[in-house]
DNA sequence: CCAACCGGTTGTAGATTGCAACCGGAATTG
DNA sequence: CAATTCCGGTTGCAATCTACAACCGGTTGG
């Protein structure tokens, strides 16, 4: 039997990622690049506490979205990994993204990334998927010339403008 | 100034959203056609407690995704009704819809609905939206032979089924 | 040997949630 | 007219969750 109050995939939805948290996260390991716990710690924009980041990493992993695995450069190290589900969510957060941007009081430089993925539409959610699978699932390296490394180099061209305004 | 943590639309959408009812309220408008808070109570399958009602109905109303109306049929009504910001949602639900029915354990009569809005796509979307655009916003009568009309067809059918199984 | 880094845990205070009982005014019923 | 039902909530309380800071034992590089 199901643990939630509905079968309804909506109110199943919020259950498991209805709080505060869980999408941040998601948002980090998917845009950010973050895969271990101290990188996600530290270069959280939003500064996550390291209790809260731990119980929403092991309530991912129970549920599916996100995988562990040692990382043979630091015995300690632990490797956080999208599965196919959170790879899955790419459209979901594509459009929460553009709906945040058009309607949240947003930062430029911090919404560019929601909103060239937006534009992009189902053809670049696609190809960013794809990129997502090859290195999350399959362990290649973080290709330099997918839509991760586009949507980075327009976020940090945005920052950068930002620093240093006029 | 804002007053979230980040200017990021994922996190803003989060502080807004990410609890465990803002999302099953909004639904509940939009594909449930309920408007009143007794009627919102009442026919909710997840059982919501009547102040986390009244408090995330207030909370919505404040931040600009629902509307607070005077019923005429009865001086102490209130006719909740969604704004363009709450309709936009729209596409956000039926991608949440779609990944939720595809991961997460639903019962089949509750996701009918969140699947026949995803296999309609964009579309669909649109209509849904230009419908609910009629409603909520001009005040027209809920048409017979709308989108909404057709996905709640689809769901009485399915939950008559389940009922009678076999 | 030592400092920095690894993924967390612990303690505590405050906020949020869930549950049940209850409220005064308005409409309906007999 | 009186009693009942319906209206959108509020109140009190216990349990859970969140936020913040301090801390932990093991690992690694210099």
């Amino acid at each position: 039997m199901p643990e939630g109050k509905s079968g309804c995939p909506i109110n199943l939805t919020a259950e498991l990622l209805g709080d505060r948290w869980s999408l941040v996260v998601l948002r980090d390991v998917m845009f950010g690049g973050h895969r271990h716990f101290r990188e996600l710690l530290t270069h959280s924009v939003e500064g996550i506490a390291s209790n809260i980041l731990a119980s929403r990493l092991s309530k991912l992993v129970e549920a599916g979205l996100l995988s562990r695995h040692d990382d043979p450069s630091h015995r300690q190290k632990i490797d956080y990994r999208l599965t196919e589900a959170a790879i899955e969510l790419v459209p979901v957060m594509a459009q929460l993204g553009a709906w945040g941007s058009r309607w949240l009081p947003t930062t430029p430089e911090l919404s560019i990334r929601a909103e060239l993925l937006a534009a992009g539409g189902p053809k670049m959610w696609q190809r960013f998927m794809d990129e997502l699978r090859a290195v999350h699932l399959k362990g290649r390296p973080q290709p330099a010339d997918g839509v991760l490394a586009e949507l980075t180099l327009a976020y940090e061209r945005a920052a950068a403008a930002a620093d240093r305004p006029r």
